[in-house]
RNA sequence: GGGCCGUUAACUCAGUCGGUAGAGUAUCUGCCUUUUAAGCAGAGAGUCGCUGGUUCGAGGCCAGCACGGCCCA
């Protein structure tokens, strides 16, 4: 009943009985919370060492261990009780023989519910059915529940409980704690990758006056002080850059970005990126980078260079597929040479043909992007990157020397979705100034993603920058990659979700 | 923003044509010294998401709303 408060529930059965159970505890003088207990071993170390250990050996080892968790399960036979204990580590049958317990921990026994944290001292043994197991000798109530667990067969299958109350999560389905334990893996291996190439790992303000680095819609706050407006950080492309200038010239940050939009099994409000830039490198040097360090990370997690994502096989071997954005329009995506280069019009009214949406996209650059997510992405499984991008969708990358239309980026797309954008930097403050003051006009023309003017960071790229490539990693899709979920949510411990209801 | 599906006991779910609200788990009582979804016997447990409407009568039909899921934008 963890849908309704302590106040609600009060009265009810279940609840009713463990205050009851809590209440006979203290009237012994027994306390339900305790404040100390030290285990001597985790669940998983013993298991690990004796599992593989026959009854007989098990019979002469003349160890107590002392172990504290969980109560998982209990299955009751008069005389005799079996306890299932649960820690971080793993879980482990206990045997109670209530002739062997003190009076305070007969009592504490009959109190003891599922769910209730305990701890228990006793050797080891084999039962009939060849379970490893402690023999208790004697056992305590460290933490008393309250509320019940759920139902211990089918676990927790209620979505929305699960995302809200993930401890239930968590501790009900193993497989979410898995998928948990390797999110945090895959960040220490991003760690270690960059670390070990010389890489810097710094901070850079959550908090922005002018949300700059990418095109989307900010979340405002108030700064009550400086009496001013702040907004969440979309993207931390513009300090990490003006730390390049600084002469961090191998520099990256793992954190949280903020974007105002929906929310979707692909998108949550707040999603964690990895962005790094590498002074006298160039895109291209980051396409080897990343095929790299994807393939380091495919092989530290699953033992070979593939891996399966929601029943596709990818494979990760070097080297990937390259190819540019206008060729990928047109061979992945159908679109026909002519429109690509004619006149914008003709290119929307295929589009309409199509039945791509175009409302509210008024460059043709835009209408060329929302083409390319429609008809190309979708196709793209196998590892990709497409090149060569053009300019008015691209306001901070250096454009190609041979085709100024074009600039030097890329995009990574895997299982058709993208993971990574990357581009070697505009480093020359002339033609960033007049990117913003096109993306300027946009925003006048009512397009509220456009970047903004930011004299400030126009001042550090005038105190000269080196030349440098930049890349951004979508941690959250790249972890749902890696584990093969299927919604972001699943690799986002506390998703946002909507008000709880009155009703719950 | 649109479409479809869902919301019933603490959990997982049934509920036929509109006619007294069901099961398993969990809980409680009793029996049980090697079980592991333990077993056997019994018991308690419900604002059927919310608000209206139709009807002699609504968990089921209609409308609106809330929350969630999937798909589309």
């Amino acid at each position: 009943m963890w849908k309704l408060s302590a106040e609600e529930t009060k009265d009810s059965g279940p609840f009713q009985d463990r205050r009851r159970k809590l209440q006979r505890l203290r009237d012994s003088g027994i306390d339900p919370y305790s404040q100390e207990y030290r285990p001597d071993r985790e669940i998983g170390e013993i298991r690990a060492e004796f599992d593989t250990w026959d009854a007989e050996s098990l019979g002469k080892l003349d160890t107590t261990f002392s172990i504290a968790g969980r109560l998982m399960a209990r299955r009751d036979f008069g005389k005799v009780a079996f306890l299932d204990v649960l820690d971080r580590s793993g879980k482990i049958q206990c045997f109670v023989q209530k002739a062997q317990l003190n009076e305070e921990e007969r009592l504490i026994l009959q109190c003891l519910d599922i769910g209730d944290h305990m701890g228990v001292w006793g050797g080891l043994f084999r039962t009939r059915t060849g379970e490893l197991t402690i023999r208790a000798e004697g056992l305590k109530i460290l933490s008393k529940a309250l509320r019940p667990l759920p139902e211990k067969w089918h676990g927790l299958r209620d979505v929305e409980a699960r995302y809200r109350q993930r401890y239930l999560d968590l501790l009900m389905n193993p497989d979410v704690r898995r998928t948990f334990e390797t999110r945090t893996r895959i960040i220490r291996i991003l760690r270690d990758f960059l670390d070990q190439k010389g890489f810097l790992e710094v901070e850079t303000p959550m908090m922005q006056p002018i949300p700059g680095g990418a095109e989307a819609r900010p979340f405002v706050t108030h700064h009550n002080a400086l009496d001013r407006d702040l907004y969440l950080r979309i993207a931390p492309e513009l300090y990490l850059k003006r730390l390049v200038v600084g002469g961090f010239e191998k520099v990256y940050e793992i954190n949280r970005n903020f974007r105002n939009e929906g929310i979707s099994t692909q998108h949550n409000p707040e999603f964690t990126m990895l962005e790094f830039y590498w002074a006298y490198a160039t895109f291209e040097d980051l396409m080897e980078l990343t095929e790299e360090l994807l393939e380091t990370l495919v092989q530290e997690l699953h033992g070979r260079s593939s891996l399966t994502y929601q029943g596709t096989q990818v494979e990760f071997s070097r080297p990937w597929s390259r190819i540019r954005f206008f060729d990928a329009l047109e061979q992945i995506g159908g679109v026909p040479r002519n429109l690509l280069e004619g006149e914008e019009e003709r290119l929307r009214k295929w589009a309409h043909q199509k039945g791509i949406p175009l409302e509210g996209r008024k460059r043709r650059g835009k209408v060329l992007a929302k083409i390319f997510d429609t008809l190309v992405e979708p196709h793209l499984q196998s590892p990709t990157f497409v090149t060569h991008y053009p300019v008015e969708i691209s306001p901070l990358s250096r454009r190609n020397l041979r085709e100024p239309q074009l600039v030097d980026r890329f995009e990574l797309f895997i299982a058709g979705r993208e993971i990574a954008n990357a581009f070697t930097e505009l480093t020359d403050p002339d033609d960033q100034r007049e990117r913003f003051l096109e993306q300027r006009t946009l925003r006048e023309e009512g397009d509220e993603e456009a970047h903004p003017l930011d004299e400030d960071f126009l001042r550090a790229l005038e105190h000269g920058m080196p030349p440098t490539a930049g890349e951004g990693i979508g941690v959250d899709r790249l972890v749902m990659l890696l584990t093969d979920s299927a919604s972001i949510r699943d690799v986002i411990l506390f998703p946002q979700l909507r008000h709880e209801g009155p009703s719950g």
